[in-house]
DNA sequence: TCGCACAATAAAAACGTTTTTATTTTTCTT
DNA sequence: AAGAAAAATAAAAACGTTTTTATTGTGCGA
């Protein structure tokens, strides 16, 4: 039995109900409520005041059936196996709050998709998509390579993603500006007189590690030297990964004298390594972190950070998305946010910097 | 136009599709996917074969508007106006994770409905009970008198609650043994000598941290003292408070000689706190706090807690809402965890207490 | 051989919408 | 005042299911 009572004991009302309230036939009455312009104002606003007094609310369901609309965006969100040990993947909550806000005004509600690999992601991707699981679909983790992306462009279903891909194809999506701000945390220190400069990175498949990469190389190549590759390394988002990386790196022969920190939940790790290695912040050792959840100034030593505006992003795809669904063309919905440096040592940097780093603004 | 073409963009195939293809009627069709035992061995056999070979999947809107289900489980979300500047409910994730694997291997979806404030999740609450947004919900920050709780009891909508209410009401919850956590750390911290102990509660609205009290004060009157009622305070659980609500402790003329912290966020301001007014922890002050994200190894120094399972709480509040939605009685869907202590200073506790504490366990 | 129970399947109705098509009412033109 | 055009509303069909009711076919006892 389909027909639902109401909180209030009571089947809910349909639109046969206002039907047989009003005396208009239920096409009227849809179209009332659609605000089609075929129906005279008074004969809506009759519709409308009925609706209200019988606490009429469309039903979902019937609406989407008929329309083969959901008014459901979807969010594929990592359900990473460390995440019941480690700290991973801490800032969707931030992510999602984003979108949250942007859908709030809209008739579409968010639903969370779980998936444990890439090749998962796919899979619900395509699922959500070819059963129309959702009006449009938001996903993050994006690959230089996306299959994801190369699908949903192709079946032209709505969707915007949280970084880009190396490939070609226009699409809506919201990113970091990683190569910029890889290069500025490189150049800083490579200006401050490091040349060995560690990359606590993310995964090397993943889009924006490439671009982290290539924003260190730059500023090495631009100061005319060689990039030290040999610290570049890439792994989990963990606090566990950026403790064991550092600790692997000073074990080396010529381990590094700074660090770029991909997170924060990776740079708690380093600067817990570090403080186990008795190697000071600031005096012996230079660190820059990526700031996603915007916790390192409670760090000890507060770190310097490149800014990344989480929630902001995630309101951003939020909106994006709505313009999506809407039909807005992809072409006009993409943006690219370059973090803001928050310095947070005392000179701005660390004690192997002389001089005042000039501040970096987007 | 409701009909929607699969991606390889085809027509999806229907009930009618199959129909069509096997011979038999719809209504067979339908009885044959359902399991229904009035037909036949053979004709079941006939018509998955087909509904394999053709793809068929059945359409969510066209069995939602039928049976009124809606194959969702619906969570809210606290959207904190802090999320964007402080790490707020960042263990949200890992609840969602929990929740997700438990719901991975049934036919529902998680939708997630963000909210601002404690009426607007009654509000949306009462929504999805009332519209059936969702055919199950789940969701936390429960208050000492909730009025969601009285609300989805009365009409009977199936629900589970992290965290109890203070109401004599029959429902389903998973929860953690905050009482009894708090009374074994305070004691402890009493055991070790300290008269002046503060704790950094969250909001006492909250049924939990109001737990938190009770165990607090239980633990000086067993021990035959008073407690220390005005080092007790509560806030958001973001590092912010936990670092302005230590310096307004140690302001204070008689200052706290250890803190219980309700959170990671928390603690994380308080070591900074602690740090900037040159207090050695384990050393001039002792800490015990709540693990809810498993970082707390990783801070300098590392803290003494009581580690929460928080991705298990998930997947028990998913696994008891899979049993709510089936029509399982709440009475029995009920889970109290108490936590276990991960002792992370050099003596377990520090360096006020001069023999080695009991291992506590659950 | 005839009905008769019973099994298997088919037909029809329903869930609540939207949209297309049909009908009625109003307005305008002459 | 009659007719046509336009406006307003009503009727019907459709979306894809499930479920209730109806129909057909089969084996059995008398």
């Amino acid at each position: 039995m389909a027909e639902h009572r109401s909180i209030s004991g009571r089947p809910a009302p349909t639109i046969k109900t206002l039907a047989a309230h009003t005396g208009y036939s239920i096409a009227t009455i849809s179209k009332a409520l659609r605000g089609s312009p075929v129906v005279t104002e008074a004969t809506r606003e009759a519709i409308l005041t009925a609706a209200r007094e019988l606490g009429y609310q469309a039903n979902a369901r019937g609406m989407a059936l008929r329309t083969g609309k959901t008014y459901q965006a979807a969010v594929l969100m990592p359900i990473t196996s460390a995440a019941g040990y480690e700290w991973d993947g801490v800032e969707y909550t931030q992510i999602l709050s984003g979108i949250s806000q942007a859908l709030d005004g809209s008739d579409y509600r968010l639903s969370v998709h779980g998936y444990r690999s890439f090749d998962d992601a796919c899979t619900v991707a395509r699922r959500i998509a070819d059963q129309r699981l959702a009006d449009g679909l938001i996903f993050s983790g994006v690959l230089a390579e996306d299959q994801r992306i190369a699908m949903l462009v192709e079946a032209d279903f709505p969707f915007v993603s949280l970084g880009r891909c190396r490939q070609p194809l226009t699409y809506a999506h919201v990113d970091v500006d990683n190569e910029w701000a890889s290069h500025a945390a490189t150049a800083r220190l490579i200006a401050g007189g490091h040349r060995r400069i560690a990359l606590v990175n993310a995964e090397p498949r993943l889009s924006y590690a490439l671009d982290r990469i290539d924003g260190f190389c730059r500023a090495f190549r631009e100061a005319g030297l060689e990039p030290s590759l040999d610290l570049v390394g890439g792994g989990d988002l963990t606090a566990r990964f950026g403790r064991d990386s550092t600790l692997a790196l000073f074990k080396g022969s010529a381990p590094p004298t700074a660090l770029v920190c991909v997170n924060e939940a990776t740079t708690l790790g380093v600067l817990s390594a570090l403080e186990a290695l008795d190697r000071k912040v600031g005096e012996d050792v230079d660190v820059i972190a990526y700031d996603d959840i915007n916790v390192s100034a409670y760090f000890s030593p507060p770190v310097t950070t490149f800014y990344q505006p989480i929630e902001l992003l995630g309101r951003r795809l939020g909106e994006f998305l709505l313009l999506r669904m809407a039909g807005e063309d992809p072409a006009g919905l993409r943006e690219v946010f370059r973090p803001d440096m928050i310095g947070r040592q005392p000179d701005d940097l660390g004690g192997r910097l002389g001089r005042r780093a000039p501040t970096l603004q987007s």
